[in-house]
DNA sequence: TCAACTTATGTAGTTAGCTACACAAATATA
DNA sequence: TATATTTGTGTAGCTAACTACATAAGTTGA
């Protein structure tokens, strides 16, 4: 018997506690921007990586490749912009368009940045071990795209009530 | 080749992966509360088992099982007491004390909740499948609580600089 | 017994998502 | 070609967590 009351519950508290450890660790990840020196902030290097590779996307394009609202994309790439790390130019061809890319400072900054990642991802890689995690977030994912948790969940209260 | 950019960026994206889930999980649950006629939110349920076991408890006795900040707490029952589902009242020992029980009303919808709740428990089960998910979550979480996130990338910068 | 410390609660302000709505620009259609 | 629809962006307002600070009540120890 643990006295954390999360871990009693069993499956009906899965939400919670993959919000609580995804909570826990972008939190632990501002720190670490902030204890190297940097104006970053954790949700950043989604952008970053992305438009390393794509070097020129707007907000849909960015919004679609992370799967987050577009206002949530908006909010990151507004402070990205503000604090110097992207370049903003209307599209010429659609006037509705905003074309985003990495601008020179974070060109700059980008090898220390890919440092920085990569022993993040080492980190995560040596808390997930040999385990199959990610193929299990998969299968989850793929499932939930499938049937909402709503919709699994009121099935379950229809054929239990019968 | 996906188009879902985070599952490319592997174990590096794994908070914002946990993140992504547990928040569509949370909307949708709180769709349908909603959907079934109840003003009740999707972080309620904790209270509810938690209090329906412990019978009386403090603001901070709450904090530490949930393992969630006291504010959190409070922000979370302040709306229960408000919505009719919670007690309160002073504790005489210790005048800065509050005691939170579950309310009338409460007791008479709870069989309800516990049906949505069983339900609930059902779909993450088949969700998760013959999966050993909790298993590797209790894992992570014991192993983040060891050593932080920051604290792991900052020796894995460490070393990979030798 | 009274000052210093500790503990419990509460408030303010931050970040990060989301939906719903507004509006302008592009496109399609009658 | 003029209107209607679609698409892209932006704003407002919501929830939920957090830390930092404030305050009041208990407790301790000189």
């Amino acid at each position: 018997m643990t006295d954390d009351f999360l871990k009693q519950l069993g499956h009906l508290a899965l939400a919670s506690r993959l919000k609580r450890i995804s909570d826990k660790m972008i939190h632990s990840g501002r720190e670490m921007y902030k204890h190297l020196g940097l104006d970053i902030e954790p949700n950043w290097y989604l952008v970053f990586k992305l438009l390393k590779e794509e070097k020129e996307l707007s907000v849909t394009e960015i919004s679609a490749a992370l799967q987050m609202s577009h206002p949530s994309i908006i909010s990151i790439i507004n402070k990205m912009i503000k604090s110097g790390y992207l370049n903003s130019r209307k599209c010429q061809d659609d006037g509705r368009k905003q074309l985003l890319s990495l601008s020179d400072k974070t060109k700059n900054v980008y090898p220390q940045l890919e440092k920085i990642w990569t022993a993040g991802t080492q980190g995560v890689a040596q808390m997930v071990g040999e385990t199959d995690l990610l193929e299990l977030l998969d299968m989850i994912e793929a499932r939930l795209d499938q049937k909402s948790f709503m919709e699994m969940t009121l099935e379950n209260i229809e054929s239990n009530g019968q």
